[in-house]
DNA sequence: TGTACATCAGTGAACGCGCGTTCACTGATGTAC
DNA sequence: TGTACATCAGTGAACGCGCGTTCACTGATGTAC
């Protein structure tokens, strides 16, 4: 968190800022992704040409709602796996996964914005990519931990050649703290899993046939624990 | 398919609706899911108002590509799993996997707009939802089959009792014909999970990560099947 | 502490654009006798 | 087989709308001396 600005001008400026963000935000809901910076000038009581001494175009806008979203959700969900005893894997485990569910459920369109149909024509910058991944490193530091622990063990599965090849070169990157691509293949299928299980909540697939989408979610967090062997 | 018309005029009509939705398809991969029924026009070489005796509305247009959409990718994976002989499990799994796969890369727009982030505002009507469970049933009906022949059985995971009374229901539903929760609930998994990454395939979060996609897909393929008690 | 100047948030008008939808029309196609 | 009438695809003009972005402006806030 940095520091409040001294003078009122730059104070004032970061306060407007926040607030076409959040009023941008909640147009994400009715709008879409091509919301419409004239609304939300609107809604800020201003003409919409002001908006510009804030953002320089509309993609600028975007982009920060985009960049807030995946560092926001990053913040959560690191700060909810801190939380537990770091020898508690299964705990650790459902407290990343809770984090990011509870999450994606306050925000959908913030979330569908993230992990939802990417937006035609629009190119995230490199940073976004960062931001991205704090989720995924925090899961990968679990496994590690675990193997190191000597309490996860890697799955005997067999993997076809490319895929080897690929789970390899990950391996080795640093955040995946060397995974042995057994473990990494289905850590990534744990992955699809729970983040698609929250695209099919969110996006009403589960409609009319699961009721209790909480436990649903929960059963699948303890279900793809299972799969990567934490216990 | 129905019986061609008999006269021009209806033929003509015919022809011209296929037309305007082809284009209409081909325009999602540029405008999303806010297509221009001006654009349309302009590109079927016609004043935008004729559209209008085709399609009440944009919104109109727009239900008949989710239809068409579904029925296709229905049509597509029924035919390709009923091409293998019955008693071949595993070949019927990849083959309703692969096929969607298959149908989701060749036409991204049109699986974005099915299974992506959900059009504001737009509801679609009760007819879609059966096309929609084509595939569903078809991977249901595998399984179904093999717990008949008793050679897929069911999990003994526990289960949440919240989860397991829907569970329950669903597997009293005729499309699903009697299976097991616990196996339900794995089945279940697979679909998110490879429904999932397609998405993540889609739209691009395996971007440097993953070079052989189409490797990459059929290894969760036959680890799901696995998962789900196909060998 | 006071003054002169620089910075910058917000205004208001304008540009040029594309959109969905309606409506009265025309001329070609189809139908009934 | 020919004629009178009904159907309907496509036209062209119009309505009313909202959009992103630019630009010269004003007045308040901040800075340097």
């Amino acid at each position: 968190v940095p520091d409040r600005p001294a003078t009122a001008r730059a104070r004032a400026r970061v306060d407007t800022t926040d607030q076409i963000k959040d009023i941008a935000r909640r147009h994400l809901a009715v709008d879409g992704p091509d919301l419409s910076l004239r609304a939300v000038a609107r809604e800020l009581g201003v003409v919409s040409s002001a908006v510009y001494r804030y953002f320089a175009s509309r993609d600028d806008l975007l982009t920060a709602l985009i960049l807030d979203g995946y560092a926001a959700m990053g913040e959560a969900v690191e700060q909810a796996e801190a939380r537990v005893p770091r020898r508690d894997l299964a705990g650790r485990w459902a407290a990343l996964w809770d984090a990011t569910h509870t999450w994606a459920q306050s925000r959908p369109h913030e979330y569908a914005l993230l992990y939802g149909t990417p937006v035609p024509g629009y190119q995230a910058p490199r940073e976004t990519v960062e931001q991205a991944q704090r989720p995924l490193t925090v899961g990968m530091a679990i496994l590690a931990d675990g193997v190191a622990r000597g309490v996860v063990a890697a799955p005997t599965d067999r993997l076809p050649r490319a895929v080897r090849g690929d789970l390899e070169f990950i391996g080795r990157l640093p955040d995946f703290a060397g995974l042995p691509p057994t473990l990494l293949a289905r850590a990534m299928t744990a992955w699809a899993t729970l983040y698609g299980s929250i695209s099919f909540e969110l996006f009403g697939r589960f409609e009319n046939a699961v009721h209790d989408l909480d436990a649903y979610y929960a059963h699948q967090v303890q279900a793809m624990a299972r799969y990567v062997g934490i216990r």
